[in-house]
DNA sequence: TCCTTATTAAGAATGGTTACTATTTAAGTA
DNA sequence: TACTTAAATAGTAACCATTCTTAATAAGGA
């Protein structure tokens, strides 16, 4: 990581803790480690792999405390879910507005971020059900990589 | 039900007949009857509401064959999965293109149709991550039945 | 009808996630 | 700095949607 990566995510992790105090909520030891491994991973992590990747720094964390800090970081929208169609929820710290590609060979998730001029609508009669909170677009597909496999194989 | 709607479901029935042939799968009653659920429903099941309203024509039907019905039917294309952040999968029969809106209170889920004019175009960028097999949109918001509901409470 | 083989019922197992409880700790206060 | 106390944690057990296992059944071709 570079040095400006470093900052970012001091940034970041300070923010975390001005956000903690507003909502009365403590910054722990456990809650700066778990955020990081979601802000510094671009791989989309399940729970399972930010608790592997804690438990190098905090041998005795436990499952749930990953559990319970995941969702606290979802309630302060410092990170969120994404959709998927998998039995394991993944985790995405990344604010910037953007949309997923998910492979449905090997889940890998793949972030799209879109032009400027392709700008995503509230579909016309969607406020019609009530009060929009969040649009979400995930494209599925078979990745470049899946592909170039399967190539492989057939050769 | 009036009669389209039974000529309807027969026809679709009657389809689920061809593609089982097709695919080399048998056509039982089970198959059947879970279908007609899903398909008859537009309130997006989940497999244990599925089960419900299965055993009251077939009271011996297990957990288990519903499970393994849903997932034969998705194989066929014949119903699929509804993108959702909540622990049990739902289903949708209704394989015209539209999308869903997802109340994060109620947890109930609406249907959204496109006017004509607002087509989704697949995002510039998406298909150099691989093959699109499918677009999918979800907005999640808090419907007008939990706004009211939040309403009265207030007052 | 018979035969082959997919499908079924019933219940046990799995696995991601959440709950429980005793203990520890962050952070406000003196 | 020590005290106080509510909040957070570790460790473990429980939960619950879903899937697997096994023996029995039944569909559909010959």
């Amino acid at each position: 990581m570079n040095d400006s990566n470093k900052e970012a995510i001091e940034d970041k992790i300070n923010y975390l803790r001005t956000m903690c105090k507003l909502k009365g909520m403590r910054v722990t030891p456990q809650r700066i480690e778990i955020y990081k491994q979601v802000a510094n991973s671009c791989e989309h992590p399940d729970a399972e792999t930010v608790y592997e990747a804690v438990k190098h720094k905090m041998p005795n964390v436990s499952v749930d405390t990953v559990y319970r800090t995941l969702a606290s970081l979802e309630d302060l929208d410092m990170i969120f879910r994404v959709d998927n169609q998998l039995p394991r929820a993944r985790f995405d710290a990344d604010k910037r507005p953007h949309n997923h590609f998910i492979c449905i060979k090997c889940n890998e998730v793949y972030d799209i971020f879109f032009d400027k001029d392709e700008e995503i609508k509230i579909p016309g009669n969607a406020e019609k059900f009530g009060e929009v909170k969040d649009i979400n677009i995930q494209i599925r597909g078979i990745c470049n990589k899946c592909l170039q496999e399967q190539k492989n194989k057939q050769n």
